[in-house]
DNA sequence: CTTATGCCTAAGCGCTCGCTTAGCGTGCAG
DNA sequence: CTGCACGCTAAGCGAGCGCTTAGGCATAAG
């Protein structure tokens, strides 16, 4: 094997690895690791927690060691998780380009987190209801914080005439709905790889915002 | 009161009741119809035999009279929730319109639906992890028709020289997720009612898939 | 050495789950 | 009238749930 092959993707463990590195110490990161794997897969209600301990290499108890409750690893989840797609949306909100390429970048962003990371985004997105009262009003927050990034994007092309958009409310309902929705449908070692899909949605959201 | 006010609003109820007529016998119907509303609020695993048959009004064991278990309900309800999904779509396949009006038809039919179902397209489009390997094959097959239906609309736009589609399955799954997506965040009373959803995403679809 | 602290496990508590069993009441055939 | 089939309920079984308790084994300070 020469050393100049392309990098081997990335295999789902790396990924989780470094979108939850962040989480200390290392034992309350696996357990929060093999929780994500876990909902995302069967659901939060059909998870055990022991199934979680025995995916974290530990026994049931020890869950409760580093968290209060089930409830509580979701919460810490979900929440961790909405701070990261927010990132995803901030870093390109910034950039100076015109209204409709930071748009697509927003984007082709956006909808390629929720490909990439699609363990952590089925949780971030498909969850919610299992949250407490206290803890979903939390993250309700910070998903207007999304929307309204979002929105601000679309409105700042339509101020500059380079967005035709009828319904701006209805619009940014649409785009942010196309990109949550790719975490839902998308299987790694399909047909498309994170990247275009990324690359497709940008193209289909400048369209359908009527874009000069 | 006048009789000649607008109509009403169909309540939730007069519209489960409509979705489920060919369920029979009734005993059978309210059960199926009390599984529908406790799976779309609390999520399949979270809801319990004891929640269906307390919501019909009758005791845990009456569940067994009519179904096997509660997946079997599961079942029931998604294979016939995904048949009259599929109706809404082909009523609309068959029209002599052109593509693009066809289309339009379609996305406005098909997003409403989900808007105005949406305590049944939420079971539909959201448990199907649920079930077992067999009936989720089932279902799978259904939603191959689905989606063949919605790319053949789009094809015959593309083939007619009405839209400028680059990736025709791209285009396909994109439609079809934002249809689907609609039953995750819609609710009832709010800004737009599902008449106004259809003619919003008809025409943002028709944008999208470029057309003249 | 002793003692204290922090992370972990073995065991198990109380409860609720999906589902079964035994039997009751009604309506209809003979 | 009798007898049986059907749709239903009351009661409860075995299993598995979320979570707790008691204690073991390191490490490190005194």
């Amino acid at each position: 094997m020469s050393t100049d092959d392309a990098p081997a993707p990335p295999t789902e463990a790396d990924l989780l690895d470094a979108t939850w590195q962040q989480v200390t110490p290392e034992a309350a990161r696996r357990m929060l690791i093999a929780a994500v794997q876990a909902f995302a897969q069967r659901g939060y209600h059909a998870t055990t927690t022991r199934d979680i301990a025995a995916l974290a290499g530990m026994s049931p108890a020890a869950v409760y060691i580093h968290y209060r409750s089930k409830e509580e690893l979701l919460f810490q989840i979900s929440r961790l998780g909405h701070e990261l797609a927010l990132e995803v949306l901030r870093g390109v909100a910034d950039s100076e380009d015109g209204p409709a390429a930071r748009m697509a970048a927003a984007v082709r962003a956006f909808a390629r987190w929720h490909a990439e990371f699609h363990t952590t985004a089925k949780v971030v997105q498909y969850e919610l209801a299992a949250l407490s009262a206290e803890h979903h009003a939390q993250i309700a927050a910070l998903r207007r914080r999304t929307e309204a990034l979002l929105r601000g994007m679309i409105a700042d092309g339509v101020t500059a005439g380079v967005f035709a958009v009828p319904d701006l409310t209805g619009a940014t309902l649409a785009v942010l709905s196309l990109c949550i929705d790719v975490a839902r449908w998308y299987r790694p070692g399909g047909r498309r790889d994170p990247g275009q899909i990324g690359d497709l949605y940008a193209d289909l959201v400048l369209r359908m915002l009527g874009a000069a």
